[in-house]
DNA sequence: TCCGAGATTCACT
DNA sequence: GTGAATCTCGGAG
């Protein structure tokens, strides 16, 4: 099948569909002239009206103000005063939910992945199995927060026929305390590139 | 106004 | 297995 870019209308279905849809695609992202691409294997779905661990949960403020935007917004925070993660922002604008990227099969651009992550380009199970490994390699920072992912700086791309019902897992979300319950953590079953 | 915990990762024991 | 890195927010004082 010839790649596509996916249009705003995928980021506005319900959050869990857009999680579970993520699955298979290409994050790509344009970083010093270059192109870099991972095949996303894992994600979790933030919620943010139902969901205790949200950022969202608790309402609007500076830091999670992107998360209310309209779906295909990049969501880029930095937590424990060390590390970014990256969520995809979903649904209408005001709602407050997200998805937020955990591991990536890199694909393109590894030995530029390599160099950030301080890693040899050999470890590719490495550089992208962890949400902050993804910000780390991908260069994403605060400076990406809200950017546009219908733009032309970071968007995903569909490149494969979509996966089968059966290839998919779902399971409850990694590192939170309040949520656990929720089985929103969805993940491409047998991959070697996931996190953890 | 201060304190503790958090959607984490890495080096070291 | 444990601690350090040190931003952001919510709740206590």
């Amino acid at each position: 099948m010839r790649p596509h870019r996916l249009p705003r209308s995928f980021y506005l279905q319900p959050t869990l569909q857009v999680a579970r849809q993520l699955l298979g695609l290409y994050f790509v992202g344009l970083s010093r002239g270059k192109q870099l691409a991972g095949r996303i294997v894992e994600v979790e779905a933030y919620l943010g009206d139902l969901d205790p661990a949200s950022h969202a949960f608790r309402g609007r403020t500076n830091r999670n103000e992107v998360m209310f935007r309209k779906g295909g917004h990049l969501y880029v925070y930095f937590t424990y005063g060390m590390h970014f993660c990256s969520n995809v922002v979903t649904g209408k604008e005001g709602v407050g939910h997200a998805v937020l990227l955990r591991a990536l099969e890199p694909a393109e651009g590894i030995p530029l992945m390599a160099r950030r992550r301080k890693r040899s380009a050999a470890l590719v199970g490495e550089l992208c199995s962890g949400p902050a490994k993804i910000c780390q390699a991908f260069a994403l920072t605060r400076k990406h927060n809200g950017t546009d992912l219908c733009g032309s700086v970071f968007w995903i791309e569909q490149r494969d026929p979509p996966l089968k019902r059966g290839q998919i897992g779902a399971s409850p979300r990694v590192g939170i305390s309040r949520g656990k319950n929720f089985a929103w953590r969805f993940v491409i079953l047998g991959n070697p590139y996931l996190s953890r």
